[in-house]
DNA sequence: CATGAATGAGTATTCATTCAT
DNA sequence: AATGAATGAATACTCATTCAT
């Protein structure tokens, strides 16, 4: 038992080595760009131990992708009186977090591999883009039922709000690898958000 | 004189060919899944001669983006009296275009070169999507002073209109390369102009 | 002594699940083809354990070659009065040993190391099928002795009655894994026999 | 013309050259022991260059056993009067040409890839072993026909005449890199022909 | 000016063997 | 005595680019 434990303490410590500089390796020189042999040496690591964790260069890049997100998604959704504020929190969560995790590397690297990895960028958007979606759509959809939005359209109403951000926000940063958050961002937020309520907001 | 005419239009013809074996090259498989070799061989020419006219790979594809969008649209803002009909026009053309011709696969790729060419991704986010968004801004603006429209930052009013047209049919489109245009992106499109309508359209 | 006995007998069964999983591995893929992770695999038995039994994949090979031929057969030389009947057995059964115990494929594998294990080769070639010659040829020295057969060359002898049958049915095996012994090789073997017996057989 | 016959003559050396050190670094390191990378130094050539003679080291190893068996090929059935002489002749041809071109190490690396390259065993047994019998067969067939042999399946007749010749001197050799052909080899080629003749000669 | 054969550097992946527990 | 994680050396194949004709 102590052996075993002890075992997976070290292969977990070399797991994490190798993701850290997987994800390092890949945001600088891009998929191809990167190279197996490169990220076990910053890892510390032999390419054979990289290959017993990740069987090849594209699942470790799926799973640096997932690890970027994941831990990402508990919006737990906090039960906010006002819905103002509870929209521009979570929307400005999500936005903070792309730059934060430099998300929008990642996605840049993984809309170049599309023609050559598609089945990797469309389990990307499934689970993480659209479960961005899906919490915003849920929200929504609670709101509605609650009597607190006018009834409409969840897919809309959410492509509705995050349009105007990821217009302002993250299309620029995908041909600008230097792009850096404004200070602003947050107002743009609350303006979107006050614009949508205006229109969807349930009340008078 | 003639002779020289000649071998001019013959080498003018040639790089032509090769721009455009060039360009449906990279479509398909990407930057770094393009071939040189290949791309001379659909252009009928031999390496050699591609390079004598494009010194590099990287430059290749740099003429390949710069004549996709040097050619594009002039949208020619056809004065019409009704805005909705206006603004639905300009941005369903933008979008039919961007499909049409394939530029999300272009936009794909230059995405992709951010890191190794980012002059070229920061040319083409201000010539070509930039160029868009000035027309709409331009546009908006000009609606404002006509008394259409009520007072509001450009820069915001454009992004609300075309962030959630993107978000519906852009953006899905960028990890997917073989998406369509939905057979009710009009209908989307309407809507989404209504709502910016109500909220900064001139009066009721 | 209980205890150490115990231990030798679980260990000479870990020793014969190695060489059982050996020779399966090394009869369908060949010696570089095999690979010693995963026999330890089938043996249900660690690389290291396997180690300490065997010091490298070569001498485990030799081990599993050594281990086919030493318990190979005592063709038992029944006295039959018939010669026909008698030779004809005996090829017949060679042959059928042949293909029911993979020795094709075994020699098949020791064939392609003979550059790098000659010794092998030679000593299989010497204890094995040499074995099989010097049955034959003694018997045949017993027969002329007893006046059943003309004088002759033993050595010849030998070759003039195996080389037809080898030629038809193990030669063939060598370059196809999946060689059948077809049904009517005890056919073929009495008529070689009988060819073989007009020629050398005491007379009428 | 001038330029492209320079080129094709070069082309044709370099060809030459990878075959001849392709040959001769198969036959010291087998076929998985051989480098490809070696092979090209060994050739004087890249390894590209390398790839654009022969796509896999799969089909250089082909076009080096081809080559080894090619030319070889035209006993061209010298019309001898007398049937002894032709037929030790043929035999003989055979097998100094085994010898000679050292096919047996070559047939030895086929034999060593027959579990992980079927293909090219089958095809070497089919076109140049099978040719070798069809060669005899044919033979055999046209005696009997000028009624010089007695009437009898020319399968089984070859495979009496080469399979005691074989048992003789390539058996061996195939477990042995360094046997060499004994002095009597003619010796007994002739002895197992005047064999068969008296059992398959048609006169008397 | 055009050719296409030649280059050689670059890379993902495998596997026999060892060693800390 | 047994484990199995870790090693690192080794290798087939590709591709942008150049150069002799």
């Amino acid at each position: 038992m102590g052996l075993e434990e002890y075992r997976r303490s070290v292969s977990e410590a070399k797991r994490a080595s190798i993701l850290k500089a997987g994800r390092s390796n890949f945001l600088k020189n891009g998929y191809s760009g990167a190279g197996v042999a490169e990220i076990a040496r910053e890892a510390d690591v032999s390419t054979a131990t990289l290959y017993k964790h990740f069987s090849s260069k594209e699942v470790l890049f799926a799973a640096v992708v997932t690890d970027a997100y994941v831990a990402d998604d508990h919006p737990d959704t906090p039960h906010q009186t006002d819905i103002e504020e509870f929209f521009v929190g979570l929307i400005a969560r999500y936005l903070h977090l792309q730059y934060d995790r430099q998300i929008n590397a990642l996605v840049r690297i993984v809309i170049a591999e599309v023609p050559s990895a598609p089945k990797l960028a469309h389990d990307l958007f499934e689970n993480f883009v659209g479960a961005r979606y899906r919490a915003i759509e849920h929200t929504i959809g609670q709101l509605i039922a609650a009597g607190k939005l006018k009834p409409h359209d969840v897919h809309y109403g959410a492509r509705f709000i995050a349009g105007p951000v990821r217009d302002h926000f993250v299309w620029p940063a995908l041909f600008d690898a230097d792009a850096r958050l404004p200070d602003d961002a947050d107002d743009v937020v609350r303006r979107v958000v006050r614009d949508y309520l205006k229109l969807y907001g349930a009340r008078d």
